[in-house]
DNA sequence: TGCACGATGAAC
DNA sequence: TTCATCGTGCAC
């Protein structure tokens, strides 16, 4: 299993969303090793995007967010929740990736679509903020072969604060995929 | 120091 | 449609 480089994470964040449909999410834990296939994700771009938690600036929170691609951003959602994004661009531009969805490869148990219902069941909560994705416990991997899909965009979701932001298309799924939190 | 409010999910 | 539940950001 082959993880994504560094580089990968360090290119326009629409581009990266697209591309990490697909790829298989990796999660050690407790001598488990969980696998899901991201299934649907969504981008938010940066300090201009008013949908974006870094629309607010530097802050303790958003930190992670403004620091160097490839690392894990977790925080969590109604005092509950927690989602996973995936920083990307270069440290200073605070982009990232929410992902939303995967579909259960291996140790996969429980539901797994929308952002919360998959950290729970990849085992991932805010302990893992800022952690690095080309870690040996959490990162990003090409499967071997993939069979072709079509991507399906559309406006993102939960975001209805945030003006015309709200109506661009910046949320992407794998089209037919039962997995997906909301065709 | 206080308070309003979420990049959600589950129950009713 | 309502509510659980708490960290964060910003107003006093």
């Amino acid at each position: 299993m082959t993880r994504l480089p560094r580089n990968f994470y360090d290119r326009d964040t629409v581009l990266v969303a697209q591309e990490l449909l697909g790829k298989w999410l990796v999660h050690h834990a407790g001598g488990v090793e969980r696998v899901g296939r991201i299934v649907e994700v969504e981008a938010y771009l940066g300090e201009h995007d008013l949908a974006a938690h870094s629309s607010k600036g530097l802050t303790k929170r958003t930190r992670t967010m403004f620091g160097p691609p490839g690392f894990a951003y977790v925080y969590l959602i109604y005092g509950i929740h927690h989602c996973l994004n995936v920083v990307t661009e270069p440290a200073g531009h605070a982009a990232a990736v929410l992902l939303r969805a995967v579909e259960p490869v291996k140790n996969v148990t429980g539901r797994t679509q929308g952002p919360g219902r998959l950290c729970r069941a990849m085992s991932i909560d805010r302990r893992l903020n800022a952690h690095d994705l080309l870690s040996d416990d959490l990162f990003i991997a090409q499967p071997e072969a993939g069979e072709g899909f079509a991507i399906v965009k559309r406006s993102r979701i939960g975001v209805d604060y945030a003006g015309h932001w709200a109506k661009r298309l910046l949320r992407f799924y794998i089209k037919g995929n039962p997995f997906v939190s909301r065709p």
